[in-house]
DNA sequence: TGTACATCAGTGAACGCGCGTTCACTGATGTAC
DNA sequence: TGTACATCAGTGAACGCGCGTTCACTGATGTAC
């Protein structure tokens, strides 16, 4: 209907984020190698130079996009953790689920940031970032583990770990796969009833209900 | 020293199983998709018209890279299950060990099993890898969990899939980062912490010890 | 309010490169008799 | 054992392609006075 280039004057406006979008959906289609700079500019309708006044190289737009998603990715889970009510247990839970959430919702993010092998240690604002998300699984860890005894309490950060793992073993084996194929299980049961099981084991949930 | 190209004339006598293990270095050096039919061919030392003798094309070397990696895996994790004495339970754990060893013994073939986004579906030969593999962990699931009463056994292929999705979590966070990265823990340690504690959940593991 | 000028954010053409794949070919090997 | 011939497994040159990046440029915008 309107014209494709409606209101687009010499300046596009928005470019740096248009490329990311961009990055992101590529991504997404394509795989993480699969993003080229040629084709983010062609979606964003500029030429193929202009991607270069806003980043250095191909790098730095998916380490952009990982950046942004660690963000929001913390932001989700903390607003998870937060809403979940009183109980530190709930809100564990409430965090896995927001975690695996994000991993559907944002798919090009969760890509950017795990699977297109781009060194977090490297980028400062990518690693700061990056732990700004790991504090808000490791504080719900934290406060699950505050009743416990203190002999059978296991450090914090190592359950926060193993949920993590749980979480993204489920995301990428079993979230991510052509729907069907590989498992009898909605990632959603497998995550719930995989930490449920693991919850248990620390104590934190009696051995029936 | 010795001549490089000794004893090679105009037949390679092993090609094609050259340029599987070529594939297999070349996806650990650059990453699944960093993998290319003509370096493939550089470094078996043959011209890059070769390989079409005997592939069909490019994901068809990644495509036999995984299956053989699903037998080798299979393979693996059968003979740590067996192994393991006759306490189910120590079997269950070996063959989560092995998942792991195997892991970090063979990238090249983890990755082309499980990150190269080939669809297993469309190549039989691949499914069937596949799905010897997944066959041999839910046995193991299958032994432990015959002891527990009815009313508390989860069904075994479900326990076989979080402790798929615990152990590739491990793998692919921790495993194959840079040294120290991440984890104040090393994968081994938080696969171990992480299958006992769920194993305790499903109340495999008395309370203490 | 108006003007000179610096700076910003685009363009478009070009570069060199490496890739996947195909083609007609040829050397080596295996087999029927 | 020897020979004719089919088949197999290589070669090397070529194709068209899309990519990342750079360059000198130019149009648009913001600012000092």
């Amino acid at each position: 209907m309107a014209d494709k280039s409606t209101r687009r004057g010499y300046h596009h406006g928005n470019l740096r984020q248009t490329l990311v979008e961009a990055a992101l959906d590529l991504v997404v289609e394509k795989g993480p190698q699969g993003f080229t700079m040629a084709e983010a500019a062609r979606r964003a309708e500029v030429s193929p130079a202009a991607p270069y006044r806003h980043f250095k190289n191909q790098q730095d737009i998916l380490s952009e996009a990982a950046r942004q998603g660690f963000l929001i990715f913390a932001d989700k889970l903390q607003l998870a953790s937060d809403g979940a009510g009183p109980d530190p247990l709930k809100a564990f839970e409430a965090t896995g689920r927001a975690y695996l959430e994000f991993a559907q919702e944002h798919p090009g993010y969760y890509i950017a940031m795990f699977e297109s092998s781009l060194s977090i240690s490297k980028d400062p604002d990518l690693a700061l970032a990056s732990n700004k998300a790991m504090t808000v699984l490791t504080n719900a860890a934290k406060d699950i583990t505050a009743h416990l005894p203190s002999d059978r309490r296991p450090p914090a950060s190592m359950i926060a770990h193993h949920i993590w793992a749980m979480s993204h073993g489920v995301v990428e084996l079993f979230a991510r796969a052509e729907p069907g194929s590989r498992a009898p299980f909605s990632p959603q049961d497998l995550l719930e009833s995989g930490t449920g099981i693991y919850l248990r084991g620390l104590g934190l949930i009696p051995g029936d209900s």
